[in-house]
DNA sequence: GGCCAGGACACCA
DNA sequence: TGGTGTCATGGC
């Protein structure tokens, strides 16, 4: 079996340098990353470009901001009577535990920064994991739709099909770098909108030779 | 008109 | 503990 070490080395050449996370700052990735729950990519964006139109991607204005408005903002990045309560959860307990600088939350072990952002209301682990990976620069590892499907079609499966059985997985499998972690969720992400659907393009796929997937 | 998208949570058996 | 329904807009 492809080893994933292999898997990201073939899609590197395939899909090359991943920019990944899309953003300007580490609060923009922390807002993109709960506002992408169950969404696509191209809604998000106009939900950012919206609150960025608004001078209201801040970490302050939006703690401070009526939750009405800020349904308005992100409207079209749909769920807009639950993500406006997560971005003002997540927004509150900034300012309430690190005064709203991030670099305080930063600077606590991985750990401790990922216990506690699970303890957010609507922040679960891939959220919690896509920001400390994007957001914080912490070398963890994103399990996702896209990584349980490619990996499961590459024959894999774990003991307990549960988020944190991948993680581990890939954690004991991986060279274990921020850099590598990013990329290889980046490329992940690529590699499934381009070819691994749930109706996969199976030609040219840099992994086909390796996929047990019946249409293949 | 149906399916799917860079999930999380409540509820139930 | 695992499965299912719900939240919702927008592109294809």
């Amino acid at each position: 079996m492809i080893s994933p070490e292999i898997v990201y080395s073939d899609l590197k050449k395939h899909y090359g340098w991943q920019q990944w996370w899309p953003a300007e700052t580490a609060f923009e990735i922390m807002v993109g990353a709960i506002l992408t729950q169950g969404t696509s990519w191209s809604n998000v964006e106009k939900a950012i470009d919206s609150l960025k139109s608004a001078n209201a991607l801040d970490l302050e204005i939006i703690n401070e901001m009526p939750r009405d408005h800020l349904s308005q903002l992100i409207y079209s990045a749909g769920f807009h009577n639950v993500k406006p309560d997560r971005l003002k959860s997540l927004s509150s307990y900034l300012m309430a535990n690190f005064d709203g600088k991030i670099e305080a939350l930063k600077r606590l072990p991985t750990g401790t920064a990922r216990s506690q952002l699970l303890a957010i209301d609507g922040i679960g682990p891939e959220t919690a994991d896509a920001i400390l990976l994007y957001a914080l620069g912490k070398s963890v590892f994103i399990v996702d739709t896209y990584t349980k499907r490619l990996f499961t079609r590459l024959g894999y499966a774990v003991e307990q099909d549960s988020y944190d059985s991948w993680q581990a997985f890939f954690v004991s499998q991986m060279h274990k770098t921020t850099y590598t972690f990013q990329q290889y969720h980046a490329l992940i992400v690529e590699h499934s909108k381009a070819r691994c659907k749930s109706k996969p393009i199976c030609n040219s796929c840099p992994l086909a030779s390796h996929c047990t997937f019946p249409s293949k």
